[in-house]
DNA sequence: ATACTACGTCAGCCTTATTGACATTCCAAG
DNA sequence: CTTGGAATGTCAATAAGGCTGACGTAGTAT
């Protein structure tokens, strides 16, 4: 279909199927380097991605309800509820009677869940850092751009408004 | 540890844990986005992403060897296996013995593969592109220097050099 | 009093991944 | 020519993480 090397005339930003294949591929082994090292934390207590996602957004919204965290995920209550229990087991999230609605159970980590977020995320930040210190200011500043856009406004929207909005 | 606001001397580069957590979560956004239209199409035929990187790398490189992809892909080969044997059964990928060394398998997509493969990276290329757009060419640069930068080197490493060498 | 919401949980199923074991084919080196 | 090892395929068992469907309970709201 396309197949002009560079161009730049109406949209000056022109690229072949070829340079697209090659962002799309990159995304791909940027995406498994960013999670190696968390993996192998999270491995050693016998977690998963899930885990850290949820680990992860409990950190940024204390308080967080079930409803929400689901929503920010895009997963299933029964999958969400498998991973929340065995962190309430184990102590590293407390799940609070809601005081306003008390249906509503507010998710905490407790000390431990915030030492293992520190340790979480210390490692992926090490290497995000390493990248970014790699790629130079302004290649940040791109790079969050894109990010940014690429997201799934119907499944981002929500987060970045209740962000504000909180 | 770390809560100075911007700061620059000798990094010229320093972020806070906050800031970096917004770009681990920025990640996880934007990979959720980067593949949900592939998995739209994939789920019609009963694929998953495991499918649909096995067709990536044989579009890429026809002819590759099945121990050529499991190192690309990092998975075992009873993993992979299963996801070929679907593939070859299901006449997207043909499977030939080696010219060469008649244990080997050079892998090659058939007329339905090359059609599967470019309508999924259509869709997925169509969201790069976007994205591409909506940030601009400084910002995809940048975008693809951080990228390359977070990939692991053990892995992604092999995968370079042996592109260099064919 | 009734309807709806938030949450938890059981059961069953799927995909993708793992490890371990074993067979086959075939190249290459002694 | 024999033997070791490499490339591949396959069987079995297991696990994480996701799904749907169904059901129950507590609490809010009308």
């Amino acid at each position: 279909m396309t197949d002009r090397p560079q161009a730049s005339g109406e949209t000056l930003l022109f690229l072949t199927d070829d340079q697209v294949r090659r962002g799309i591929e990159a995304m791909f082994f940027a995406y498994r380097g960013f999670t190696a090292d968390p993996d192998r934390i999270l491995a050693e207590y016998g977690y998963g991605r899930a885990h850290h996602r949820a680990i992860h957004f409990i950190n940024r919204r204390p308080g967080l309800t079930v409803t929400a965290l689901l929503a920010t995920l895009g997963v299933t209550k029964q999958s969400l509820n498998r991973v929340l229990r065995a962190l309430v087991e184990d102590g590293l999230v407390e799940s609070r009677v809601g005081p306003r609605d008390k249906r509503e159970r507010n998710l905490y980590l407790t000390d431990s869940g915030i030492a293992l977020e520190a340790a979480l995320s210390e490692v992926q930040g090490r290497r995000v850092r390493a990248a970014y210190r790699a790629a130079g200011p302004e290649a940040v500043a791109g790079f969050r751009r894109v990010l940014e856009a690429m997201m799934d406004p119907d499944l981002h929207g929500l987060y970045a408004r209740e962000a504000e909005r909180i």
